[in-house]
DNA sequence: ATATGTGCAAACTCTTTGCATGGAG
DNA sequence: CTCCATGCAAAGAGTTTGCACATAT
């Protein structure tokens, strides 16, 4: 059973609060303006689990580690900011796109990353 | 100046042979086949020069490090097997894709990443 | 002969895990 | 009062770097 420890309503707050995918240190540095005795493993337990539980999915964008962004939201893409980083929402997708595989490969789902800069970098 | 080593040859050769973005670990693998001293800190130095000069190019695909494939081809995407987590060239690419970013952000380039079970797998 | 390249091992970074303590229920 | 959760520190995975030796030119 899941318990309601501050930790993991500060780890919640920070997801709900920025509307894009946020890296465990991200979530740890806002997380701790809440906390300050917020750990980083603590951080890291709590979104494998809020992961599991169905409430945040898993985002893998080139460059490292997995991000992390509500499930809630329709099917969208990301826009990568190569100066600074941040990861946000591109809520338009072409939609033909999972026909492009080559024949005899079965395809389940896809993902589309623009690069460049966003709107505060460029 | 470029030393043309038995390893780095090796290495070329892996990377020409197989058509397809590798690992370093798939790149030490098949190396060692032509070069059984092969070290895997050898394979990181010149894939990161061959890279620098060039005539790699590194393709950053979700779940962990960098792929590396020949920089001489067109323009395409990836398709990455859920099973064998193999990487496949995907030729054909919607053209509208970057003008799908909100405004104010600058795109200079995009990756589509398919996922799925590719023909072997299947 | 000279300087770049190699192989090993140590250092680093990012993530996960073990364990004693803390706190929600 | 029980157990799950936390924080710390140590352990793992993947990648990079320092150094002495090897080797292409």
């Amino acid at each position: 059973m899941q318990r309601d420890t501050r930790q993991r309503r500060a780890i919640r707050h920070v997801l709900q609060h920025f509307g894009r995918p946020l890296t465990p240190e991200e979530v740890l540095d806002h997380g701790q303006r809440i906390v300050p005795s917020l750990g980083l493993a603590t951080v890291y337990r709590n979104l494998k689990i809020l992961a599991r539980e169905g409430w945040l999915s898993e985002v893998q964008l080139p460059g490292g580690g997995l991000r992390y962004e509500l499930a809630d939201r329709p099917h969208h893409h990301h826009f990568l900011c190569r100066s600074c980083d941040q990861a946000f929402d591109v809520h338009r997708c072409p939609d033909e796109i999972e026909e492009l595989a080559p024949d005899g490969f079965e395809v389940d789902s896809h993902e589309l990353i623009l690069f460049g800069r966003c709107a505060a970098c460029a």
